[in-house]
DNA sequence: TAGTAATCGAGACGGTACGTCGGGTCTTTGT
DNA sequence: ACAAAGACCCGACGTACCGTCTCGATTACTA
């Protein structure tokens, strides 16, 4: 019924003197599956409001205590649960700023758009946007800071000449995740392949040229 | 809200055919009032998530009844609250496209960074992410419709040829509401005029050159 | 079309001038009447618990402050929407004691077995245990005060020598509306002719003998 | 009910061997009395009617739900409440019929007469005459059964050969309370030694005789 | 081998808010 | 004067989750 250390996860011999290794019960990896699984299943068939910690105690067949042990609250377990979801892997560069800025908008549209962000991506913000600790904490959780994504493409543009000095990456950052968020989730629009070569035209153009 | 001269109320000597007159008790236009101060305020002190009906009963000093009477949960409430602060007026046109954007981008920034917005778009912008009757109603609500702005400018910049004739008022607005709010709402990053004028620019030459 | 005041129970109210007229709009006698009706349906529908001021006003189309301006709440309206089937005739005298306490006997089980009673009565009295003033109100209502029957019965028993001159009217009233209340509305029982008959021949021994 | 004495807050005494020990936290007795001392408290303050879950709520500083997780409305609640003040103990028998029935006769009006029962007894029969699942519910919580005394008292009677065969329990047992109800709850009249006398007399000299 | 310590299940607890129902009152227009 | 309509305040309903809190039972590491 339990786990054993040697199944499941957990290929890798257990180190007898592991500082790691605290004393007392150790967490029930299964249980805290369960509880990730659960979650995700009623967001994703009830959205965010729908998602109560009760309810996935209740789905999981878990209690309650055993949530809160580990999260502290409703946030928290979906950070958790949809860090994946939201993580974007480094994009294979190509030769021109153009492919380079329809790559950015098509993962951005990829994650924006995934079934767990899209039923959680608003609320979610609404929670961080009045909670800054939460923000930050929420920030500091992808593997692949977006920011550092559009710095890359600039500098790689700086060198093929195709744009100035000037440091457009966070203003880049910002209105590439910003159209795609109003249109997926103010506007429900969808948003084509033609579509986003349009908007990568139009910023590419409008951070190529520096004259006034 | 135009008032036409036959509009408003008229000093007729005919007070029993009143067409705005209805049978039985008359709607208690301070009980009104008092139901939108108690939300405006409580929405101020303690944000979307910390309005309640039974907060905003409590603060009025008015039954529960009433407020259900009139609204049909808090969100029904919260528009006509703020419907005010999200309203924008016709925008004052330029002599050029860059200073239109700016216009655009300014008001933009102005409505969305509104203390009543700023505590309230992201909830809101939640709720109407999985409820989209309600989003197509708030959508109604507002005498200027945004994308008729960005229409206009694009007109204009092209009866002055700075533009072709390529239809992009709707991703025109898209890409500044989008940019204003990711700032404003998941950056929390202050805006200056510079930034501004900055985000113009980009637009307005992405908008320009149609060359590939 | 207006109640003169030898009519129905409201005979108290006496006009200084003319009996028949009154200033104003005079009272509807059909909305009086649909009141009425909507009662009686509601009360056998759903019982006593389940009848309401809301409700007899919706079943009847009629505003509820015409019901209130009539009635003073909803045991008011009971009493003279079921006055009719709680009130009983005087009976036949028959040849014998036995004879007349079964006819007693048999009439309250008619009154108190009535659909409208069986559905009213226990709630009814509920409320007149806790509200005196009620149940005096209620008390006089009914033509047929129930006491002078028993002690008409007995004075004509006492007069074929039957019983002696002890005055037990009141005792033996309250013995046959007892013990036919709690048989039907406690035990739910059904009473047979033959229950009542052996009944009635308790209650005439019991009264006969007056030996230790 | 446990026998020892539970007045502080908590037994610190453990049992190793309870079998009605279950998982989870303990019920908290506490609480548990707090409720049935706030609803005695409140119906006889304010009656039946009077008396709301919120009040007890209120009084008992207990959260509304510690109330519907245990009680799942005011009569289930009242049930336990009242069950004592419901009960009767067995009776002493005596040399004669006459002084049985007095003693039936007695007891049925000292329960029926309790502050408790006199407050409570014609709402909670209103209920039940509506909810035949409650009236069943209601009837199996008293310890002894009153159908049961009667049974005995005529069997006595019977071995002093003061009746015959017939077997008149039950409906000796609903002329008892029947007419102990009446006079009580809907007469309000006091009841005097005397006036129980000539009852029991009535209903000896009545069961006496079988000769019509 | 016992002790210590953290975990897990179960579930009771005080709370807050929900949205609804009905009570009784009041205010207006219309008859 | 009465009727109809309907807005109003009020109190209570029963439910859903919240986050906290005992409990008894497990399940490691440690002394």
């Amino acid at each position: 019924m339990q786990s054993h250390p040697t199944d499941s996860t957990r290929s890798t011999e257990k180190p007898p003197t592991d500082p790691t290794r605290h004393v007392g019960r150790p967490r029930d990896e299964r249980a805290h599956r369960l509880i990730l699984e659960a979650t995700t299943a009623l967001v994703l068939e009830r959205g965010f409001d729908g998602l109560t910690i009760e309810g996935v105690a209740r789905r999981a067949g878990v209690a309650k205590t055993t949530i809160y042990r580990w999260w502290k609250n409703k946030v928290d377990l979906l950070a958790e649960t949809c860090a994946q979801d939201l993580s974007r892997a480094p994009l294979d560069p190509t030769e021109s700023l153009q492919g380079d800025l329809v790559g950015l908008l098509r993962q951005e549209l990829a994650v924006q758009a995934s079934p767990m962000a899209h039923k959680v991506l608003p609320g979610l913000m609404a929670r961080m946007a009045e909670d800054d600790a939460l923000r930050k904490a929420f920030e500091s959780r992808f593997p692949i800071a977006p920011g550092a994504c559009t710095h890359k493409t600039l500098e790689r543009a700086r060198v093929r000449d195709e744009v100035d000095g000037t440091d457009d990456a966070a203003l880049l950052r910002e209105m590439i995740a910003g159209v795609v968020f109003w249109r997926l989730h103010v506007c429900h629009l969808e948003t084509s392949e033609t579509d986003l070569q349009r908007i990568a035209q139009v910023l590419r153009t409008g951070l190529e040229r520096e004259s006034s």
